[in-house]
DNA sequence: GATGAATGAGACTTCATTCAT
DNA sequence: GATGAATGAAGTCTCATTCAT
């Protein structure tokens, strides 16, 4: 019998992919205990409650888009292309390989009006995707229009993500992803030309 | 006792506002009777189920957005300009008045995975927003390209009135919609010019 | 359109339809209602609630056997052996063409620890079906032991009834006629042959 | 809060009495989990609807029979009367102690039209009570008349257990009991004259 | 006489959570 | 650390019954 590693981390992991899926409300504790190979008591070890364990998968998964995502955009030995283009590629590797959407606009849009701790959570991983696009849009905007672009932009691989679920086709991220690299060259060719 | 007459499309509009702020399993039988006015069990005299419910309330709201919002992008007697502005303007009016965000997106993330019946309802709202907002694009673009510019649009709009429920900020939602103008302006000139 | 003719005795007939064929505590007023072809509430005009409702049907019911069944037993222009015969093929008669048993029996059954008052009714009913039984048996047998085989040969007609809606084969109930039929010959014959 | 241990086994037990008591759809879950000292959701722990319970205590009950009743019938150190005289005992004592009559019949007469699940597994058990009893009458008898003998006083039996709850009058049973044997008796009777 | 909207009690069931073992 | 039995509140839904129209 392999042996179960089942710790902290694995039960984040696996909370991770059940919410994602079924969202907060409709995913049980039996679900996510399943998913981890306990049953449903033994997650109390672990979290003192379902809205504990949401707001850690929450923290884990910002953690996660920082250091592996985020990150990039702050890499000094890269072009603001190739870095939109490996941003791109990156969001697109996660978001069809895992299927269910992004948890963050699914908790958000699901718990928005009723539980606002969530809700801060989920804010912060937001600021921090924003600042990161906004990060690359510098080079070539004012801090304010490019802050502009960069929440534009979320807001487009987002509602992106929103119609690719409802309309089960891959298409609408990898669209709204070339416009945002299109964008960016374009202002690159500006600034160019006015050079 | 007093018998109030409350018909099916009372109910069907309170629950509305039930269902958009606390998405559909957050929302109880017993929370959309209390808006109502009625008891729990009275609900069922007009619907088998919550289900039905929710399916009858996505269906109102997409005839709704048909007659008083879409209808717009057909109207002979007006510009472009002036249709993505009337737009704009009801778009915002809606989404600033009735809390809760976008019904359609956010029952949609909530259960696109789960319940493929509601998906179904919401993908033909979709559908024909995206239809709407392309027909105004193709005065000045080929139908593929406007049906891709209507697609991007309505992400945008959508991304922004997460980002909007998220950071409660409305700022988000009326920068969508300027962006989305512009574009069209610039086209518009763009046309103009060549001719 | 046919004049519906709703009156308080086609309520009683509709009803004991679907009483014999749901119990008493599966079938629902509107499963009558809808038998009847009226609404819910409409029942009310008739009958104050379900349980004299049940009682009306098993009166109407016992009075219905009494005049179409047992009187065949005090019949004075018959012979012993004819009257259990034409006993027999009515029985079956109704047996065959109604699905679901015997009310008497199914309702017994369900109600007898639980409804004093439906036990007392269908009591009526047995009480004057064996009598009837009885009165024939009695050419042969003394009066005691005619009323006890009158009481053996009931239950061996409802225990036949019931295997024949588990089994769903009608075989038993036959059979059963034939031995109790059998048995008077065998009666009658004992009888001829001390003569 | 005392933690009591009620085990499945219990949960059927209990539910047995209540359900041979109140019927089906009368009984009701709260009924069953105050009879198991239990709340009404605990009983869900061990079966995952009424209709499971129901399920579990039919193929108890049959079980039990099976190792207690019917297999007296196959005891090979045993005459066939003595056998029959020890199945009346041991179907009276269980009868007269344990009120509502057999459940077996109960239940099946109240649900045969609408719970095909059920009737098949009550079918189950007669099929094998009638079988017992066809093995002992098989000594005398060939195998079809054995058979037939053993279903009618089968029905004989249930007839009497359905007269006696209405009737509330144990006589019924005994008398039906006493009719079997006698009929077992006079064949023994006519075979051993023959020989 | 009939309707149908409403009631309110109570049915079955689910589920986050607790806790002795 | 893990289990699984139990809890209790709350959820969806049903249904006999009432009553104004």
């Amino acid at each position: 019998m392999p042996v179960k590693k089942v710790d902290r981390r694995t039960v984040i992991k696996e909370s991770l992919t059940v919410f994602r899926q079924k969202g907060y409300h409709n995913a049980t504790m039996s679900d996510i205990a399943v998913a981890c190979g306990l049953l449903k008591g033994s997650i109390y070890h672990y979290f003192s409650s379902k809205e504990e364990l949401m707001k850690a998968v929450i923290q884990y998964l910002h953690e996660w888009y920082k250091r592996e995502v985020f990150a990039l955009a702050y890499d000094t030995g890269k072009s603001g292309a190739q870095k939109l283009e490996e941003l791109a590629a990156i969001s697109e590797q996660i978001f069809y390989q895992e299927p269910g959407g992004c948890l963050m606009a699914n908790i958000g849009m699901e718990t928005a009006n009723t539980y606002p701790e969530f809700a801060e959570l989920i804010k912060g991983f937001f600021e921090e995707w924003i600042a990161a696009l906004a990060f690359i849009f510098e080079e070539f905007f004012d801090s304010q229009k490019a802050r502009s672009i960069a929440e534009l932009s979320v807001g487009e691989i987002e509602g992106a993500v929103m119609l690719m679920q409802v309309y089960q086709d891959k298409g609408y991220l990898k669209r709204a992803h070339q416009h945002i690299k299109q964008r960016f060259i374009a202002a690159e060719a500006a600034a160019t030309e006015k050079a």
